[in-house]
DNA sequence: GAATCCGTTTCGACTATTCCGGAAATACTA
DNA sequence: TAGTATTTCCGGAATAGTCGAAACGGATTC
């Protein structure tokens, strides 16, 4: 009866590997401790994956190889949007001085898919594949805004509407308001809703259904925006740069 | 009776991922087809990988997730190698406006660990993660000539020694002369051994007991490089940053 | 609007595989 | 050298994976 939740033991190679990650390494023991499965079970799942190397083993310190590096990177660099953003968010990033992100949809979450630092870039410590809610950046904001009623509300009762910070909107009736504006003004500025302090500047890359690719951002220090001129250089390189890719991507052979 | 090769449905796993990977997204059928495997197993193995998230599913089409992004670049992030190595590689690049790539070894083989591209840089559309034999360059000889003698032993046992372009050392006997002259010399320069027509420098990165950490390389087109004093720049450039990276690794709280 | 075809999904019984306790081997400490 | 901690090996009981067959879905044709 292998109903729901198929073939457990890819389940646990799988959690085995995100705790390794977590314990940024560890020991067979150590490991099986922290997933509180028998040590003998943990050591069999190492033996397998280091065999097929996945994983590796140094001073009997098992940590994830760089396989995962390769299989991810790989995928990214065939993803067509990834290919016509990347060059566009270098000249942003170096137009702007400041931080410059992309992001994509997947199973309900925000991935980063690329990260640029102009030479006044805030550091926030995220990386490629970094997954976080759609409702508490502006560039979730833009893809929830783009994507149909019913996958947001599906989107909404999986994940909730957790508070990452001071302004996080929290409160779904006030989502859907803003939502519904930023299909009419095109893009969106969130005040410290992600992180405390930071203010990004989003716009969504549509494709030609008018279906959401996926969207991009400048992040800044909320005070060195200081004045409505400085928002509006940025709102409109980060618009112009949308809508570069968004051609690109869509009138290029590229699906 | 579990011996070798202990727990069957993991390999099994990633065989398809790998499978996915190679088909540039497969459909079940299709992926069933090409490792062959009965349709229903395939179908029962992507339902728990895209149920756990690392596998996604649009139009019935399947393909790897970001999540092995996000591993891999998080794992890629906690490498005190690559921490250091990573802004000497860029200013290198800016310097000479040429590739630049840092490997490691993993599992007997090389793998690039960082890539940075100068102003005249060649695409050898290379990425972080790809592997590579460690005979066939200038960046894996680095590491093979620091290695115990066993170690290469064994790596040479179970790889071989294949030619991978027209200047491939595929002897044994040449690479061993090789590779004792490099510890003297404290770089390599590989003349179209990994790839036709592109001339590598590479120099290691050695810990304080002399063990290999990685090396780090400049690519050129070998007709860029025309004269003795071309040459000398570069090799000067080089070992200087390899230098750099390796007094910073050494030294500093970083193991 | 049936009928046909294609791939996907479900089902479930058979049995190969996994799980894990316990013991052996190995590494580490004092 | 003895003592402790960890890893590795082993093997049988029971679980969980495999895969044929049948149901489903959705396109396309007649």
């Amino acid at each position: 009866m292998n109903k729901n939740g198929r073939i457990k033991s890819i389940q646990t190679a799988f959690e085995l590997i995100e705790g390794l990650e977590q314990l940024d390494g560890a020991r067979a023991s150590t490991l099986a401790d922290h997933v509180d499965r028998p040590i003998s079970t943990v050591h069999d799942y190492l033996k397998t994956l280091e065999e097929i190397q996945y994983v590796t083993k140094a001073d009997n310190v098992y940590r994830p190889g760089t396989r995962f590096l390769e299989i991810g990177e790989a995928e990214r660099m065939k993803q067509p949007l990834y290919r016509v953003a990347e060059p566009e968010l270098e000249s942003l990033a170096d137009e702007t001085g400041e931080l410059v992100s992309l992001m994509i949809e997947e199973h309900g979450k925000g991935v980063l898919l690329d990260i640029k630092e102009g030479e006044d870039a805030i550091q926030l410590h995220t990386y490629p594949g970094v997954r976080m809610p759609l409702h508490s950046s502006a560039l979730g904001k833009c893809i929830l805004a783009h994507l149909p009623d019913e996958r947001v509300d599906e989107i909404i009762d999986e994940h909730g509407l957790p508070a990452m910070a001071k302004n996080t909107v929290t409160d779904r009736d006030t989502l859907d308001e803003q939502l519904t504006k930023v299909c009419e003004q095109g893009y969106v500025i969130d005040r410290g809703e992600r992180i405390d302090g930071v203010l990004c500047l989003a716009a969504p890359i549509l494709g030609t259904t008018d279906n959401v690719k996926g969207s991009i951002c400048v992040c800044s220090p909320t005070s060195r925006i200081d004045n409505e001129t400085d928002l509006e250089r940025i709102r409109d390189a980060v618009v112009r740069t949308a809508n570069m890719i968004q051609v690109n991507l869509n009138y290029s052979g590229a699906r």
